[in-house]
DNA sequence: ATGCTACATGGCTATTTTGCCAAATAGCAT
DNA sequence: ATGCTATTTGGCAAAATAGCCATGTAGCAT
């Protein structure tokens, strides 16, 4: 693969690398109502609070998410709801994947 | 976490998670013009035929590929062309970084 | 049957990711 | 300063992923 194009689907696949975890699609369908706090987040997605911090800050290293530091919390956004738009699209790949298994069932009873 | 609330970001996760990678994203891009035979990706992406083999096969299990046998050759398709779309929004996270990155250096100068 | 081409699969190692615990840091209240 | 709450960081072990090589399989041609 020439050289430039790799760095370009690289920089790609970081940002949807840093989506392709249950927690974080959680997290970026939370913060896509509104800005959360790590802790809101945390009893959502019961796990380790360092566990989630750790999952938002690959979230921000990806730049998906931007943090602010209000009194004792630190408050979540989502920065570019566009990927939520994106969801659809996996809902129908699902759904697609679902109508398949149900057509092979079909085809061999 | 909610049961049935983790399978179903489980069974999203997989699907992206399977986009997630920069040689399935060529795959992904050259599929979205057309349906592509295993040694043409593979000249593509200049790694191990195996290797290609295993990233058409993470595709086809997410089920964004589908593949059909014609002659001695294996034609793989992009099943829901609608991926791509999400391949602009991506884009805009990447230019919004590079933004913010170039914010950073004016402000500190 | 033999050989050749096109892919897939098994096996192996190196790397990356994940998630917990323990410890550090920062802000607020007393 | 001390304690309390919220969050991050370091460290570690377990699990998942990636990529190569060697091998297996399937189709076509001779």
């Amino acid at each position: 693969m020439k050289n430039s194009l790799k760095a370009r689907y690289e920089a790609r696949a970081k940002i949807i690398k840093a989506m392709a975890h249950p927690s974080r699609l959680l997290i970026i369908e939370e913060l896509n109502k509104g800005e959360r706090c790590v802790g809101e987040l945390t009893d959502m997605i019961g796990a380790d609070a360092s566990t989630v911090s750790k999952h938002l800050s690959v979230l921000k290293n990806a730049g998906l998410v931007s943090d602010d530091k209000r009194g004792n919390s630190i408050f979540y956004t989502l920065r570019t709801p566009c990927v939520m738009q994106f969801m659809g699209c996996v809902e129908d790949v699902l759904s697609s994947n679902v109508r398949e298994q149900k057509a092979i069932l079909r085809c061999c009873r």
